[in-house]
DNA sequence: CATTTGACGCCAA
DNA sequence: TTTGGCGCCAAAT
């Protein structure tokens, strides 16, 4: 486990509910502002449940890729959006 | 150890 | 606005 891994971690699991980062948010965060390629790299390599890293998406807001499905991911967003909303 | 790949992003044309 | 090329970091081959 790498410093680099567990600052990307931290980040992701520090994404509040029904929000979405960019791997540049995220790498930025993670102190690592040109990291986003490596973000992204250590996400599909060493993706872990504990991590919402679906809660991740592209800089356009497009859904990049998912470890479950691009599906699953669509679906957990959507749902965490709505749940965010619930006023 | 060197090279290529990848859930990417930004700049120039 | 859309397309092409370049850069960047870590892991895989």
């Amino acid at each position: 486990m790498t410093s680099f891994k567990k600052k990307v971690f931290a980040v992701v699991k520090k994404i509040p509910l029904g929000t979405t980062l960019t791997y540049k948010e995220v790498a930025n965060r993670a102190g690592y502002p040109k990291a986003f390629r490596a973000v992204g790299n250590v996400l599909n390599t060493n993706y872990d449940l504990d991590i919402p890293c679906h809660r991740v998406v592209r800089r356009n807001g497009e859904i990049g890729g998912y470890n479950r499905g691009v599906v699953e991911k669509r679906k957990l967003l959507k749902n965490e959006t709505l749940l965010s909303r619930t006023s």
